[in-house]
DNA sequence: TGCACTCATTGCACGACGTGCAATGAGTCG
DNA sequence: CGACTCATTGCACGTCGTGCAATGAGTGCA
């Protein structure tokens, strides 16, 4: 766990967090669509060359997800208890993504509030958790991700629970928490969808 | 419904379906990254600044959908009877999607076979339809959709069944139809989706 | 300590993207 | 026929995203 960090990736390290918060301060204040790559690599004192490095666009500095984050949320769900719920342990894993980030969430709801397109490509950037933790399900259920839509479709679902509550959350401005609502939308589904029996072939669902 | 159509208006149809038919073609042979937007308006006999009058973007001539057929969505669920589960309507309607475009499906999964990416562009075309649709259900359950996010996770879940059918319809490499998936999966939700009870305020879930 | 190696950062160059603007000409309406 | 609408077009410009080679700090080994 605690893995020896040299001084080389220590800085490349804070470069990145550097030019993540400068897109979130940027986006935040003036919307991202007003602000140049320039400007963020200015604003984090590194090259706009060095930017694209660490970020493959504007948006992904924003609100785009490490890749290392998909490796822990794939071993969260993977230490769930084996006799748990498929649902249940997306919730479990999922709503800790309302909590991570240490304080980036607030600027990234305004930099979305300031250009809601980013909503959408933050939904797109889920893409990757699901890819993940469809395989997981998959394990945990016996089931083949191939041939049997279960796994994809209770991700899936998962997956919409959060959106909605992010979506609503919006909407309501601010009445309404993200998290808890996230919570009670997949307590309501989970009745649905507890996983087919297996041996019998791909269920038709 | 007969709308008397001008010449003028239908050379524009004519210029708009020649240049998402080309994109469609030349993103299905060779992948939208390797085309670019020159080709395909030299293919469709038109500047590139007329492509860009019709489309904002390469993607969205493949994978975009035209702003009336959000309308004609929304029609066609205000149309479904009044007593119909909201998850039941949200299937007949978007199932439709299916069926449509006279033959753009094959090219469109080739180009996103080509280019996987554009799944999350389309993904995230889909929010469009969200938003109409979120409001027709919130008014035939009689619910506000910036106060009770059942509207909105409704729709969030037909959706998600929408996008698995197509995931796992496409990993399974053409063994499941997408159509026939996304029925099953509906249904399979159907039981914990019926509407929440309302006058006594916006419930938890 | 010295030396070879790794790699994050940088500048440069280039093709592509997306849009504002004004001109043109076909289509439309009275 | 004349005034108006509007799809199309070329032009210009700023921005984006990436390949390439150079630089220098960081790292590991003798």
């Amino acid at each position: 766990m605690v893995e020896p960090i040299g001084r080389r990736e220590r800085k490349r390290l804070a470069t990145h967090h550097a030019l993540r918060a400068a897109a979130l301060r940027l986006g935040a204040e003036r919307g991202i669509r007003d602000v140049t790559v320039e400007e963020i690599a200015t604003a984090a004192d590194v090259s706009v060359r060095t930017f694209y490095d660490h970020f493959p666009s504007k948006e992904d500095a924003i609100i785009g997800f490490d890749a290392w984050r998909v490796d822990q949320l794939r071993d969260a769900l993977a230490d769930r208890p084996a006799d748990e719920a498929p649902l249940e342990a997306l919730r479990v894993v999922m709503g800790q993504l309302f909590h991570e980030s240490s304080g980036e969430w607030p600027l990234r709801m305004r930099a979305i509030n300031a250009d809601p397109a980013l909503l959408g490509r933050m939904f797109v950037s889920f893409i990757a958790y699901e890819r993940a933790l469809v395989e997981v399900i998959a394990q945990r259920t016996g089931l083949d991700s191939e041939r049997d839509p279960y796994p994809a479709l209770v991700t899936a679902v998962a997956t919409a629970a959060f959106r909605a509550s992010m979506t609503t959350a919006r909407a309501s401005g601010g009445a309404l928490d993200p998290a808890a609502t996230f919570d009670a939308a997949i307590t309501r589904l989970g009745a649905a969808l507890s996983p087919p029996q297996r041996e019998d072939g791909p269920t038709t669902c």
